[in-house]
DNA sequence: GATATCACG
DNA sequence: ACGTACGTGATATCA
């Protein structure tokens, strides 16, 4: 049997645009020519092809006017016009699939579905051939036969469909799809079928009386409303039933030889992917790499051998991701005119001679970190490519490799030279790259008003992180391990308990296992969602009086996420020198912020009174640890920027935020506040930063929709300068399609004027958010600098080691505690002047436990 | 690799 | 009628 598959090319980039463009950005490649449709269909295509390994194969489109519009110009009237950004990528898809083998037909006045349902028609007439047709369209359902199977193509997987399982799912032979159509319609191809008639009563029908003549042969035994409906639209069915057939006589002949799987043209298809800029397919291997250009460079034997000259690109390469665990591979030095390759043992030379020349690189952290193991300083290093395209907002990996092959670079992606070994070329052209393009970022830098940001607080940054990272923090294995083996303990005999409660020995980790108990065994009510039910603490909190078992779930998922995450999970960072050291990641979020991994400092558990236990653990190297935090950074930039003078006011008075504005919410005087209500009011606050719903108010609260929105209007109305900030925030969004802080970073926001409600209204909510934290995180940044500028400056000993966001944590030597606090209290209440004062509160800890 | 959950600011 | 709070990272489970 020769297998032949039929894809329906329309429905798969329709598809692949559609998967990927409601989210408000397209992909683009580096021209501008929108891509996501044609990355979705090659990549649909050579899944086909390595599952079904086909060795004919065609691809079909629509072309030109379909006929059915002959007979009904209404037919597939009412879409919107396919976009521009989709049109564009489909003369491409067809050079696509020339290079990779495959035939495609297209043929006025036909349809895809029409040469598709041709071509099964060959399938059903002959011995030895039988068809499978891809699509996510349900019209080529009536295509079905022994002969010609459907791979229906879901949201996540696909369907398969034979006769067989087509009459189980469907209740009725697949060709009586067309019968359906007649009665049931089809508003995408805006098909009329019968008024009043939709999917139930259309399954109904056919399977009582079989077909559409039947039926209307039969129409006496049809009583009611729906006989009525029936005889009114008796001529639309018919029309109905006509659009919906699919037309398998299109006049190609069938011609083996022509649909015959050719296999892909290698140099075609990479020079095409490569002008598309799809680097996974490159990588992947399915297309030969490009024969290496010529690139020179020295593999230098000694230091003597480079150059003085004004400026140098210098590119550090690592054996492993994390650097703090890797070593040196070598180094690559670009000139304004000559390449270097400069072998481990050399460096320290290397470096030393060009110590006060101006140098250039990509992730000096990385190279700060790495250098440091040998103690080697690289001084004079003013350029960092990562942190420049991250401002930009370009994709910026951690791999310099991806930014290279966008700027047509040939070169190996680091995960490749991880498993295949690294070879000093490509060490050498990463420096070349960033010699060659370090003009060009800090122009654009300058014409985004974004120069001052880079070089005076993320540049000087750099180094202030890397000393971070180096300096780590002490953690007492010890300590650790003794809670975890409590905690396996209790885990353990709770574990017994949940069973007995419930009967049965299941995995409590298992959401999906839980549902199950939880809601059908136990009979609770409980919500749906895609893959089972929710049983997130939410959701359980509010269960809590139905069953004695939820309380121990609840403790049970509380205990065993301390366990893993923070007690068996962390014990593995402790390195040798009985420190953690965390990876602050410089070019990552969205508004500024930093992050942190492996492991994430930033959320170790402050909260809740046991969980905070953990940080009993976290000690001083030197004698005391200090942290310094802003109070209400947020807030008061909300006061700042938006210029509500009640708020400001309330700050420049010193009074309590909260019971503040719960004060004048509720009409009563500050001392008159009750818990609850500052609780409330705090809410309401935090809410409105982050651009919050009635809706979502009230679920957070536990109180109405129509309470929560009460709320907020009551606190718009106090402060109107704050919603008027809102409303131009949101409005310049639009006009710019960015938002900015007061630092001048930026962020464009692609969704504000995206074609959907739900994406614009997250879009909105971006814009007033990300000017608020982002400046908040441009202040810490600032402070940070500033502060370690100044510790140098007093010869501080002391040393700044964590950062989480308004927090900074120090490893402070006693005799250094009055002028550290000083120092640091002062730098960081005055990173900026705002119109209300800047607060920093502090308190010093034997362990990071005991402080506040 | 996606999903659900939960830790932080 | 829709769907519902900004920004992160780590873990276990399951297809």
């Amino acid at each position: 049997m020769k297998k032949i598959v039929l894809i329906d090319g329309n429905n798969l980039l329709f598809r692949s645009y559609y998967a990927t463009a409601y989210s408000g950005s397209i992909m683009k490649n580096s021209k501008n020519f929108p891509t996501n449709a044609l990355y979705g269909f090659v990549n649909m295509i050579n899944k086909i092809i390595n599952e079904e390994e086909p060795s004919y194969m065609m691809v079909a489109f629509d072309i030109g006017t379909n006929f059915r519009k002959e007979y009904y110009k209404e037919y597939k009237e009412g879409r919107s016009a396919m976009p521009d950004e989709l049109k564009v990528q489909f003369p491409k898809a067809k050079e696509i699939l020339d290079a990779l083998g495959i035939t495609y037909y297209e043929l006025e006045p036909f349809e895809a579905d029409d040469i598709i349902g041709t071509f099964a028609h060959y399938c059903d007439e002959s011995d030895d051939c039988e068809g499978l047709i891809v699509s996510s369209d349900k019209d080529l359902l009536q295509l079905i036969s022994p002969k010609v199977s459907v791979k229906l193509l879901k949201t996540k997987e696909f369907i398969k469909y034979n006769p067989s399982n087509f009459l189980t799912d469907w209740g009725f032979p697949p060709i009586k799809m067309i019968d359906y159509k007649a009665l049931a319609g089809d508003p995408s191809d805006n098909i009329p079928g019968v008024k009043g008639v939709g999917e139930k009563t259309a399954i109904n029908l056919l399977s009582t009386y079989g077909t559409l003549d039947n039926i209307y042969a039969n129409i006496d035994n049809i009583k009611g409303a729906l006989k009525n409906k029936l005889i009114q639209d008796k001529e639309n069915a018919f029309l109905s039933q006509k659009l919906a057939t699919i037309y398998t006589k299109v006049p190609i002949a069938f011609d083996l030889e022509k649909i015959k799987y050719r296999g892909a043209w290698e140099d075609k298809l990479r020079s095409l992917y490569e002008d598309l800029e799809f680097y996974s397919l490159l990588k992947n291997n399915q297309v030969k790499k490009k024969s290496i250009k010529e690139f020179n460079y020295l593999n230098i034997l000694d230091a003597s051998e480079i150059p003085l000259e004004d400026d140098y690109a210098i590119y550090i390469e690592c054996d492993k991701e994390n650097y703090h665990d890797g070593n040196i591979v070598g180094m690559g030095i670009a000139t304004k005119k000559n390449n270097y390759y400069v072998g481990n043992l050399l460096i320290k030379d290397v470096l030393e001679k060009i110590s006060d020349k101006i140098k250039y690189t990509y992730d000096l952290k990385k190279n700060i970190c790495l250098l440091n193991k040998d103690n080697i300083i690289i001084k004079n290093c003013i350029f960092d490519t990562m942190i420049a395209s991250y401002l930009l907002e370009e994709n910026t990996k951690e791999d310099i490799a991806y930014l290279m092959h966008n700027n047509n670079y040939e070169v190996t992606f680091y995960s490749d030279s991880l498993k295949n070994g690294f070879n000093k070329e490509d060490i050498v052209k990463k420096a070349r790259f960033i010699y060659d393009t370090r003009n060009d970022y800090i122009k654009r830098l300058k014409m985004e008003q974004m120069d001052k940001l880079f070089n005076e607080i993320e540049m000087p940054l750099i180094e202030v992180l890397a000393d971070m990272e180096i300096s780590g923090i002490k953690c007492d294995k010890k300590i650790l391990e003794d809670m975890s083996l409590e905690y396996k303990d209790k885990i353990s005999k709770l574990s017994d308990k949940i069973y007995k409660e419930c009967h049965e020995e299941f995995n409590i980790s298992s959401p999906k296992q839980l549902g199950v108990i939880l809601f059908e065994k136990l009979g609770l009510p409980g919500k749906k969602t895609k893959n089972g039910y929710k049983t997130d603490a939410d959701t359980l909190k509010k269960l809590l009086g139905s069953h004695e078992v939820i309380a121990d779930i609840l403790e049970y998922r509380g205990l065993t996420k301390i366990y893993n995450t923070y007690l068996e999970g962390l014990i593995p960072y402790i390195k040798s020198d009985g420190k953690i050291h965390t990876i602050y990641k410089q070019n990552l979020t969205r508004t500024g912020r930093l992050s942190s991994v492996e492991p994430n400092m930033q959320n170790i558990p402050a909260k809740d009174e046991e969980e905070k236990k953990i940080k009993k653990a976290f000690l001083p190297t030197n004698d005391l640890l200090l942290s310094c935090d802003y109070s209400q950074i947020e807030l008061r930039l909300l006061a700042h920027i938006s210029g509500s003078k009640e708020l400001q006011e309330a700050f420049n008075n010193d009074e309590d935020i909260h019971a503040r504005v719960a004060a004048d919410i509720n009409g009563i005087p500050i001392s008159e506040v009750t818990k609850k209500q500052r609780k409330t009011a705090k809410a309401v606050i935090f809410g409105i930063v982050y651009g919050i719903s009635g809706f979502g108010l009230g679920e957070n609260l536990n109180i109405s929709p129509a309470e929560a929105k009460a709320f907020i209007d009551k606190y718009y109305k106090l402060y109107p300068g704050v919603k008027k900030y809102m409303d131009n925030c949101v409005e310049e969004a639009h006009n710019t399609g960015s938002v900015r802080t007061l630092f001048n970073r930026k962020r464009t926001v692609d969704e504000i004027n995206n074609k959907s409600y739900i994406i614009r209204q997250a879009g909105e909510r971006i814009a007033l958010n990300t000017p608020i934290q982002g400046t908040g995180a441009d202040i810490m940044k600032k402070a940070m600098v500033d502060i370690y500028r100044d510790f140098k400056k007093n010869n501080i000993k002391s040393k700044m080691i964590l950062q989480v966001h308004d927090e900074l944590i120090f490893d402070l030597i006693e005799s250094e505690k009055d002028i550290v606090t000083k120092i640091v209290t002062n730098d960081m209440e005055n990173a900026i002047k705002l119109s209300v004062p800047i607060k920093v509160s502090h308190d010093y800890g034997i362990n990071w436990y005991e402080m506040k």
